[in-house]
RNA sequence: GCGAGAGUGGCGGAAUUGGCAGACGCGCUAGACUUAGGAUCUAGUACCUUUUCCGGUGUGGGGGUUCGAGUCCCCCCUCUCGCACCA
């Protein structure tokens, strides 16, 4: 090319920019102005856990700064803003392992992430830092626990709850996957532990209510739906044969009753103990021990067979009196419903298999057809027509549901009901590196809330948190000894701390204006800047985070202390980056090191990399081969702007600087679209064809006849395009084609629709859906011109020659279709 | 087991509404430029047949709707994710 061939030198461009950056400001959101061009764009903030940034981070990260710079350019007031979630259990196993204090431990962690931070060169308003581990922050985590609590909203009580061995803490249920722990992976067990917590089964209706009005991805609203797990059936109480008692039980289909066969109470039901007859004590008490003992994952097992042991005890069924023996069955949860099933081995598959391997009577209660069958060989669990069912006998099963309920509401045999699948959220922990409940134990006042204006409860430097099963706190008596707050006698402190949740259930609010003192957020810009605008993070939090986010946004609202309800408007997640198609781990020793791949690259093309890979929510397949496409492509524009640099071109060539000036126009449309739907890398594919395109026209072209001002514009056109991906290299060229400081303060380019189509089109002639011949025809032409030209064609007169065409199919633009016989 | 999504060249992946399958990149091949190239530029690259042309086949498998199907419908296989006795 007779040109010297310049290598685009990243590193000193990517310290230069950073530096100016930083030095001018320009990422400092202006809070008060423009306010109605705002745009909250915000990722999950990190969890720093020790392993620092992984590619993972990079990938939530790079691409949604990407985002947010081209809705900048767009001409938003982009705020995007960063922090930490830095309480948490990995600090405090770090403290276990190595002696080193979780703050210790913590603040050094933050300090190394905060420069990878940097170096992936996003726009991060660094003036807007939290760190919940702060007591400036948790001084309002706590206030929001006294918030709820004095709503009536956190409450305590001792319950069977889920405990992981290894972290030696309970959990709440959203952390229990497949009966393991969330973080660990270790087989959670059960304990009967008082413990806090919040009240959000109180707004189950709430949280549904609001996806209708989220754009939010259709899979987490369906998991979150799923988890909240609404049903709409009756209560209804069982008299218990000469006793007082009363077994309440809830069931979806009410009109099954009359084939109650039997019933059934969860091993750990209260009523078990009672209604136990001497002759069967042995045998419950037996039961009952085994099923304590097994972990969840043994008993929800579906493949296991179905055990329990009848109590001694019956029950009589309200709408016909009939006497049903009462057992005990592990198929029932107690924490579900009332922990007790009226069994209809007729209609439902458990009932059935447990009838049948204990010989308890099958019934058949709904037909298909209306009419009695010899014997039922399985479960019948659909709809059909109610018989051997009183009065009911004939009325059509779903009817029926209806009509059986208010029969059982006019005899005060039960109610309707909705019950959910949601549990309340147990937010108290027996770790230590976390936000201490406000809570104190008075010997005279009993549980008294610390109050407001004496947070942050501090959490002790001093303290043991090698402790096995209680919380470290217990461990520093300074901590422990209070005094009362209402009373002032001595008193002792609530030693559990709170669930991390928590802390990152209301931190988006506090971002635009972490200093505030006065308050846990600034209500005045909270009104101007929430809801979040564009929220991405990790699919993984579907039922965890971000349903208590909403929450708590559901909550603060009810209490008017907010004006909108709910805190994220649209939702992405980002997919999952794999090597060689197998997810990254640390056991498969196939995780890609981000620092490596952006000291050998830079971090441009690092980002752009893994923008480029695959479709951002599906995720991508990590390749060290791959990125050299990127590196390439980086440097090819780099050496076009060189190129272009002393643009001699006096020309006036119209042919193709035409198509050129068509393929900008086309290019900005197409990456304009593809980043509002987060589908970069089609964007870049389109900026790269640019490329290709002005590369042939500078070669196909002689230079005195290239059109000066189409290359100058596509030149424009090309650095503008590209600075969302590739920031550091972007502002360079901008710099280098002259253009003012700073490229994210110009405009995004516009496109003229009429400019990115071709005058003349190529048309498909298909004969019997068979591609025969491309005909190339001017846009819009009429049907009948192509049609004459497309038959004109000799490789179609060929096929259709001879034959009698039936059918002629002209899709404008596009296709012609000869049906021939 | 139930529910959702996916399955496209040697590889990563494209393809709003059914309308030229394989954009873009990696890899590979050839040419150019070079002392050299793991640099750069250009061209080619789904498969089969064929020297070429011309043909034929092709989006996990099988059926269907349609002038026309990667796209819609039915059945099956595989993978991923979610739920997993929820009464």
């Amino acid at each position: 090319m007779g040109v010297v061939m310049s290598t685009y030198p990243f590193t000193e461009v990517e310290k230069k920019w950073r530096q100016k950056w930083e030095e001018t400001q320009l990422y400092k959101t202006d809070m008060n102005n423009d306010v109605d061009k705002k745009l909250y764009c915000l990722v999950m903030f990190i969890y720093p856990s020790g392993d620092k940034l992984h590619i993972g981070h990079w990938y939530n990260y790079g691409p949604t700064d990407s985002w947010a710079r081209f809705k900048r350019m767009q001409g938003y007031n982009v705020f995007e803003p960063m922090g930490y979630d830095a309480f948490g259990l990995p600090a405090e196993n770090y403290a276990i392992k190595h002696g080193i204090h979780p703050a210790i431990s913590t603040a050094q962690n933050i300090e190394y992430i905060r420069q990878q931070l940097k170096a992936i060169g996003a726009m991060y308003d660094w003036s807007k830092e939290i760190n919940t581990s702060a007591p400036e922050y948790y001084k309002w985590t706590q206030w929001f626990f006294l918030l709820l609590y004095k709503n009536g909203l956190a409450y305590r009580k001792k319950a069977p709850v889920n405990w992981c061995p290894k972290c030696q803490t309970v959990l709440a249920n959203e952390q229990v996957i497949e009966g393991r722990c969330e973080r660990c992976e270790t087989e959670v067990t059960h304990r009967d532990l008082e413990q806090w917590f919040f009240k959000i089964t109180d707004y189950a209706e709430k949280l549904l209510e609001g996806h209708n009005r989220i754009d939010w991805p259709e899979k987490t609203i369906t998991m979150q739906k799923n988890w909240i797990g609404k049903s709409e059936g009756a209560k209804i109480i069982f008299q218990v044969d000469k006793s007082e008692d009363k077994i309440e039980v809830f069931t979806t289909r009410p009109d099954t009753l009359w084939g109650v066969t039997y019933m059934v109470l969860a091993p750990e039901h209260p009523l078990v103990a009672k209604l136990t007859t001497e002759q069967q004590r042995e045998v419950v008490n037996n039961y009952v021990a085994q099923a304590r003992k097994e972990s969840d994952i043994q008993r929800t097992s579906t493949e296991k067979e179905k055990t329990g042991v009848f109590t001694g005890a019956y029950a009589i069924n309200p709408v016909n009196n009939e006497r049903v023996p009462i057992w005990i069955a592990d198929y029932v949860l107690v924490t579900y419903g009332t922990g007790a099933v009226m069994a209809v081995p007729g209609h439902d598959t458990r009932d059935f298999e447990f009838a049948t391997k204990y010989n308890l009577p099958i019934r058949e209660v709904i037909s298909p057809d209306g009419k009695p069958h010899e014997k039922l060989k399985e479960a019948y669990i659909d709809a059909g027509i109610m018989i051997n069912s009183g009065e009911f006998t004939g009325t059509p099963s779903k009817e029926g549901i209806e009509k059986v309920i208010r029969y059982l509401e006019e005899n005060k045999f039960g109610e309707k009901t909705v019950n959910y699948k949601l549990r309340d959220w147990l937010i108290s922990r027996q770790r230590y590196w976390g936000a201490p409940i406000p809570i104190v134990y008075c010997p005279d006042c009993g549980e008294v809330p610390v109050p407001e204006d004496q947070l942050p409860v501090v959490l002790p430097e001093k303290v043991d948190f090698k402790g096995r099963g209680e919380s470290p706190l217990k461990t520093n008596p300074d901590f422990v000894n209070t005094t009362c707050p209402k009373c002032g006698k001595p008193a002792r402190r609530e030693v559990d701390t709170m669930d991390t949740f928590v802390c990152s259930s209301w931190y988006y609010l506090r971002f635009p204006n972490p200093e505030i003192d006065t308050y846990p957020f600034d209500k005045d810009l909270v009104k101007k800047w929430l809801p979040v605008d564009q929220y991405v993070g990790g699919a993984e939090h579907a039922v965890m985070h971000l349903m208590y986010a909403r929450f708590f946004a559901k909550v603060l609202y009810d209490l008017k202390l907010i004006d909108f309800d709910e805190p994220f408007k649209r939702l992405v997640h980002q997919g999952v980056i794999t090597k060689d198609s197998n997810k990254m781990s640390k056991s498969r020793g196939n995780v890609v090191n981000p620092d490596i791949f952006v000291e050998k690259y830079g971090s441009d093309t690092f980002r752009m990399y893994m923008m480029f890979m695959g479709s951002y929510e599906d995720g991508g397949d990590w390749s060290d081969e791959g990125i050299t496409g990127i590196h390439r492509f980086i440097n090819r524009v780099w050496r076009l702007i060189d190129l272009l640099k002393d643009n001699k071109a006096t020309g006036n060539e119209t042919k193709e600087s035409k198509e050129l000036e068509r393929i900008r126009h086309y290019t900005i449309k197409m990456v304009t679209n593809d980043l509002e739907r987060f589908h970069f890398n089609t964007a870049i594919s389109r900026i790269m064809e640019l490329v290709n395109g002005m590369y042939l026209y500078i070669q196909n072209v002689p230079l005195e006849q290239q059109n000066r001002q189409v290359l100058e514009d596509a030149k424009e056109t090309l650095v503008l395009l590209i600075a969302p991906f590739a920031p550091h290299f972007a502002e360079e060229c901008w710099e280098k084609i002259g253009k003012p400081y700073s490229i994210f303060n110009a405009r995004w380019p516009e496109y003229d629709e009429a400019k990115t189509q071709k005058d003349t089109i190529p048309i498909a002639v298909q004969v019997n859906g068979k591609l025969r011949a491309t005909i190339e025809v001017e846009r819009n032409a009429a049907d009948e011109t192509v049609l004459g030209i497309a038959l004109a064609d000799e490789k179609i007169q060929k096929h259709v020659g001879g034959k009698t065409i039936v059918k002629k199919i002209v899709v404008k633009n596009r296709l012609i279709n000869f049906v021939v016989k």
